[in-house]
RNA sequence: GGUGGGUUGGCCGAGAGGCGAGGCAACGGCCUGCAAAGCCGUCUACACGGGUUCGAAUCCCGUACCCACCUCCA
C-alpha cells in the first residue's frame, strides 16, 4: 500500500506523489516566538517530525521549512509589556521553542526562515500583486497594504467557506479597506512603535502582515510549487486560506497537500495561551520523561483531539516502558537486532493511511508481546527478529530507547555515579541472594527503586 | 448567521456495514524464595430515538449535548 494522506483543500484523502520523485518539500507555520511553549504548540512540531520521519524511511529525500514569526502585533505588545526590545523577545522564546524541540526529539528542520530576514522577498511579492490587481495601497495614507478578497474568485476555498457568509471582525476598522474581509499585507509604521520595526517599501515605511510572509518564504525556499503545507487546524482560516490566495493569485501553485493537526484539549477545551490551562513544556516533562510525552502525544491521530491530563500521560508513561523494556533485555540476551531494518507491513499499512500512528502502536505492542514471550521462552532467534522489528517501528515514531537523545536517558539511571555505583549494588545484592540472604538483597532492591531504578 | 469535527468499555484511545485494535487499570493463573517484570486468561463498549439491511458502533433521518473556525492562536 502506498503512503495516502489527507488534503484539508480537497477534504479527502489522496495517495501522495511527490511533485519531484524522490523528494518531498514540506513547510510548516504558525510558531510565534511571543511566549512559551506548551504542549499543544509542540504536537505540530511532533506531527510533522513524524510524517518527515515516515517519508524518510520510505526512501525519500525531505525538506523541511518551519518559519519563525518574529515580528507581529503580539510580539510588539508583549516585548513592551516584558520591557525589553522586541527582537529580543522574539529571540528568547525562539530559543525556548529549539529547546522544546530538542527534548521531545524532533529532527531539526532544514531551515527556519524568519519573517525579519525576508523583507525583500516580502516586498517583491507585494509588489507582483498589486500590479496584478490583487493588492492595493490603502487609500487612507496609513501605508497598509490590503489583499483584495474579492479579486480572487476562489477565496474561501480552504476553508469552504464564501465571503458573503463570512463574520465580519467585532473591530472592524475599515482603514479604507474595499472590503471588511480584505486583510493586511503590510502595516504602515505608526507613531509610538518602535523605529527598529519597520522597514522601507515602495508605499512607505512598514512592517509586513502576517499572512504574507509564508507565502513569501515557501516559494522562496520550496519553490511555486511544493508538496505538503502543515499548520494546526485553527490556522486553516485565515492564514492559510490567505496564503493560498496569495500565493495563486501572484502565479504560483503553491502547496499540493494541506495537512493540519487537531488539538491537544484540556478540560474539553482547545489549550490556549490566553487561558489557564496552558501547560509549558518545561513543566509537563518533570512530571514523565520527555519520551514518554512524545510517545503519549503520538497515541491519538493527528487528524483527532487529544484530551490532556497527567493521569493519562503517566498511564502512556507505563505503557512506554513496557516497550522499552524489551528493547533493553533483548539488546542484552541476543546478539543484537536482526532484519532489515523494515517495520511490520501491518505497521506500514497503519502509517501509510495517514499516519495511523494509533493503529501503528497497536502493532508495536503486538509485536514487543511476542518478542517478550520469545525471550520467555529462551528463543532468542525470535526474540532478534522481534527487537530488529521493534526498533525500526520506534525509529520511525522518533522513540527508539536507544537511539539519541534518549539514549542515554534509559532506564532513569542517568549520569556517571548511576552508571558506577548501580551495577556495584546489583552485585553486592546478587551476593546477599547467593548466600540466601533475602532480607539483605530486598533492601538493596527497595533502596534503588526508591531512587526510581527498577531491577 | 456561516463552516467543520465530535459523543466508543472503569480510564485513554483506534476502527467505519459481518470477522471483539491497542494501551492503562482491575481480577484470576503461570513463573518467582517473596516481589517486580514478562506471559496466558477474564471483564468488553459504541449519546438517544427511528429507519435501511440477512446483518449497523459503522449507512440514512431526527434529537440532545460538546468542541473548533469565521478575531491573535499548534
Amino acid at each position: 500500500m502506498s503512503l495516502r494522506l489527507y488534503d484539508s483543500l480537497t477534504r479527502s484523502v489522496r495517495v501522495f506523489e511527490p511533485l519531484v520523485p524522490g523528494h518531498v518539500g514540506i513547510y510548516h507555520c504558525g510558531l510565534t516566538v511571543q511566549a512559551a511553549p506548551h504542549v499543544g504548540h509542540i504536537y505540530k512540531e511532533i506531527v510533522f517530525d513524524v510524517l518527515r520521519r515516515w517519508l524518510e524511511h520510505a526512501g525519500y529525500q525531505v525538506t523541511v521549512i518551519a518559519n519563525v514569526t518574529d515580528i507581529e502585533d503580539k510580539i510588539l505588545a508583549k516585548s513592551a509589556e516584558a520591557g525589553r526590545p522586541w527582537w529580543a523577545h522574539a529571540f528568547l522564546f525562539e530559543r525556548a521553542l529549539h529547546e522544546a524541540y530538542d527534548i521531545l526529539g524532533c529532527l531539526p528542520p532544514a531551515y527556519e526562515p524568519r519573517a525579519t530576514g525576508h523583507i525583500p522577498e516580502i516586498v517583491e511579492l507585494i509588489v507582483t500583486l498589486i500590479g496584478g490587481g490583487h493588492a492595493y495601497v490603502a487609500p487612507d495614507g496609513s501605508g497598509d497594504v490590503y489583499y483584495d478578497v474579492r479579486s480572487w474568485p476562489a477565496y474561501g476555498e480552504l476553508s469552504g467557506q464564501r465571503i458573503d457568509e463570512m463574520q465580519a471582525a467585532e473591530d472592524a476598522d475599515p482603514r479604507g479597506k474595499r472590503d471588511p474581509r480584505d486583510f493586511a499585507l503590510w502595516k504602515g509604521h505608526k507613531p509610538g512603535e518602535p523605529g527598529t520595526a519597520s522597514w522601507p517599501a515602495p508605499w512607505g515605511r512598514g512592517r509586513p502582515g502576517w499572512h504574507i510572509e509564508c507565502s513569501a518564504m515557501a516559494g522562496k525556499y520550496l519553490g511555486p510549487e511544493f508538496d505538503i503545507h502543515g499548520a494546526g487546524i485553527d490556522l486553516r482560516f485565515p492564514h492559510n486560506e490567505n496564503e493560498l490566495a496569495q500565493s495563486r493569485a501572484a502565479g504560483r501553485p503553491f502547496a499540493r497537500w494541506w495537512m493540519h493537526n487537531a488539538w491537544v484539549t484540556t478540560a474539553g477545551e482547545k489549550m490556549s495561551k490566553s487561558l489557564p490551562n496552558a501547560l509549558a513544556v518545561t513543566e509537563v516533562v518533570k512530571r514523565v520523561r520527555p519520551v514518554e510525552l512524545r510517545y503519549y502525544l503520538l497515541s491519538t491521530h493527528y487528524r483527532s483531539n487529544q484530551e490532556f491530563s497527567f493521569e493519562a500521560l503517566e498511564e502512556a508513561g507505563v505503557g512506554y516502558r513496557r516497550l522499552e523494556g524489551f528493547v533493553v533485555r533483548a539488546t542484552e540476551s541476543t546478539n543484537g537486532p536482526t532484519g532489515s531494518g523494515d517495520v511490520p507491513p501491518d505497521f506500514a499499512d497503519a502509517m501509510n493511511d495517514d499516519l495511523g500512528t494509533s493503529a501503528a502502536l497497536a502493532v508495536l505492542h503486538d509485536v514487543v508481546r511476542a518478542g517478550n514471550k520469545a525471550l520467555g521462552e529462551g528463543d532468542s532467534e525470535a526474540a532478534a527478529t522481534a527487537l530488529g522489528q521493534t526498533r525500526a517501528m520506534m525509529g520511525v515514531l522518533g522513540v527508539d530507547p536507544l537511539v539519541e537523545p534518549w539514549a542515554s536517558r534509559v532506564h532513569n539511571a542517568d549520569g556517571p555515579v548511576a552508571e558506577v555505583l548501580v551495577p556495584l549494588l546489583l552485585e553486592q545484592r546478587e551476593a546477599a541472594r547467593q548466600r540466601r540472604d533475602y532480607p539483605a538483597g530486598d533492601a538493596i532492591r527497595d533502596q534503588l527503586a526508591a531512587a526510581g531504578i527498577e531491577i
